[in-house]
DNA sequence: GCAAATGTTTGGCC
DNA sequence: TGGCCAAACATTTG
């Protein structure tokens, strides 16, 4: 599940390794990731010389001299840097160098690999609607966007809206509402000041700690390493009947809309 | 062996 | 507008 810690992490990973490769062939398996025809994509990105990699949100921007190569690795996947002798089992899509590297990519279920004119990355209206990324908030921008939202937003929701916050999944959201003394269900508008700055600290806090050892433990890094952030390392996410790190209580899965949460009773009433 | 659940995102419906 | 469902269809768990 890449969120923010993940993507970070790749994104810091490609810039050391990526910039300066040209790419001499590309290989598509699986031509759905695709926004365009793979004929068109192959044609838009031989050839291209790879410059700087950044993030937004979910995605990875991989910008060349010749446009934009963009990447969701939607509920998760590898991205592995290494020859044509040792590829891994899987893949869907594969980017050969001229220095005979090549840059091997596999996402387990849904994932997309997008192409942009250098010029116009805004026509893909998937990264044009996200908002600004939520670790480069100010505490002062962040208390404007959630009194943006409408009365009925819920604070799992806003969260997740990556329109309004781009970043965080239904993985690290778990701990920042733990964090945050925060019920997933409870009203945005109902958040006094004190609460709204609570939150903005418990998400960096949910998420720094995974940013800086590389990612989560279940997914790996450019050449195959597993992230540093373990299952140990979580405070109540996908512990169900553990007992709370704060008060002792159970740690409960509950069913939120259309996704799970796991929350301690007592630390996260609803309100 | 089968059913259910799983990180994402969009789009359609009410 | 929000909530909910279905759709993309892989892989693991009970």
């Amino acid at each position: 599940m890449p969120e923010i810690p993940e993507i970070a992490s790749r994104a810091k990973e490609m810039n050391l390794a990526l910039p300066g490769k040209q790419i001499s062939a590309i290989e598509i398996l699986q031509p759905k990731c695709l926004n365009i025809p793979p004929e068109e994509f192959v044609e838009a990105l031989t050839g291209a010389i790879i410059g700087l990699v950044s993030y937004h949100g979910k995605w990875l921007k991989i910008s060349t001299d010749k446009g934009w190569f963009l990447l969701n690795m939607g509920m998760g996947g590898e991205i592995l840097l290494s020859t044509r002798t040792s590829l891994p089992a899987k893949y869907r899509l594969i980017f050969d160098f001229t220095d005979a590297s090549c840059l091997s990519l596999n996402f387990w279920w849904f994932g997309y690999a997008f192409y942009a004119p250098l010029d116009n990355l805004a026509s893909i209206s998937m990264i044009a609607k996200l908002g600004p990324n939520v670790l480069d908030l100010s505490l002062t921008e962040f208390i404007s966007i959630v009194q943006a939202q409408s009365a009925k937003t819920r604070v799992k929701a806003f969260l997740l809206d990556q329109s309004r916050v781009a970043g965080i999944g239904n993985a690290y959201i778990h701990d920042i509402l733990f964090l945050a003394g925060l019920h997933p269900l409870n009203l945005l508008s109902k958040l006094t000041e004190s609460e709204i700055e609570k939150l903005y600290s418990a998400i960096r806090d949910g998420l720094l700690p995974s940013l800086h050892k590389g990612g989560a433990f279940y997914e790996t890094d450019l050449y195959g390493q597993k992230g540093g952030f373990r299952m140990e390392d979580i405070l109540v996410g996908y512990r169900e009947g553990s007992p709370c790190p704060r008060c002792g209580t159970p740690i409960t899965k509950i069913r939120t809309g259309s996704t799970s949460s796991f929350t301690c009773p007592e630390c996260q009433p609803l309100r």
